[in-house]
DNA sequence: CTTGACCTTCCAACGATGGGAACCCCTACA
DNA sequence: TGTAGGGGTTCCCATCGTTGGAAGGTCAAG
């Protein structure tokens, strides 16, 4: 079966799964003489698994080695969990960030009248933040540091983005 | 002052504090006759300012909006809040959408022995999931195409990627 | 006068995804 | 058999915020 049908089977976009070939998420799949790609049940079942996979927020490299496990018979769970529990500690921590900016401007909003007035405790805070509690400690490296370092994963500098 | 001295005053690195002004987020600000940068007092204000609402999760062109209310003495804080809460919207939008996929993964690891033996619910899951809640259901535009909507402001398609 | 720390501009990269151009291929229909 | 259309193909560009680095100019202290 050639992309769009393989894309509409698996719920991944045709843009995607060339992207994923790419990169080499997946490998290289047969082509016809036309040079068409060829898909058949098998890649669909692991362009479901990959799918699944982003919905649960993994990052592609994730994916990668969640791959390999898939298909190595003889995988210990504990590799697998290792994985989903490390996945479990980011998004728990990013979370955690988010509530606390949430729960900040919540706060800041129920002070502000919000009306035709001028005098808004928001840009208040915004100008010089007063320190009420745990929010935004500058201690902590910085939840935008944070952030990258989620995104940074061990992924090397080659030019074609390619996993390892 | 230069600009270094800039980033160490307001928490703003001197490769941001550039961008900002590529960008139009913040005004160009004077040189010394050889060419540096030369900030103030009040331009170590805005960019704290900046760097407040950052750590606060604003976009950009939020931030852009919440300057020009910083600036406009006639400003209804009625147009402040109402930016405040669209951002506590998307904020508690995303969290929610993680607090599912944590969830889900949580249960998946918990079912998970982790030990050397091969079988293992996360991979089971994965390769073809088991709808038991709330969990990834497909009616929904799906997660990451909400998180590219909230990415996605309504910054217009010019080369240099400035604001309006 | 040299050295090192600073500044300048410009280009590229990250991650995951979409848009679009230019071009080739396949099928159905007149 | 010609053609229209809806696919496929590759390649480049854009997003968003941030950092890294190269090549070169400047400044202050030794």
């Amino acid at each position: 079966m050639n992309i769009g049908e393989a894309a509409r089977r698996s719920g991944v976009s045709a843009k995607m799964i060339r992207y994923y070939e790419q990169i080499g998420l997946i490998p290289s799949v047969g082509r016809t003489e036309s040079g068409y790609r060829d898909y058949g049940a098998s890649d669909i079942h692991m362009l479901r698994f990959i799918r699944r996979a982003r919905d649960l927020g993994f990052s592609t490299a994730e994916i990668n080695e969640l791959l390999q496990l898939w298909r190595d018979r003889s995988r210990r769970s504990g590799d697998v969990k290792r994985i989903a529990l490390a996945h479990i500690t980011n998004l728990r921590q990013r979370i955690a960030e988010m509530e606390e900016m949430a729960a900040a401007l919540e706060h800041l909003a129920e002070c502000c009248a919000g009306d035709e007035r001028p005098d808004c405790p928001i840009l208040t805070d915004l100008e010089s933040p007063t320190e009420m509690g745990e929010e935004a400690r500058p201690s902590k490296p910085s939840p935008r540091a944070f952030r990258r370092s989620l995104q940074r994963g061990q992924a090397s500098r080659n030019t074609k983005g390619n996993l390892a």
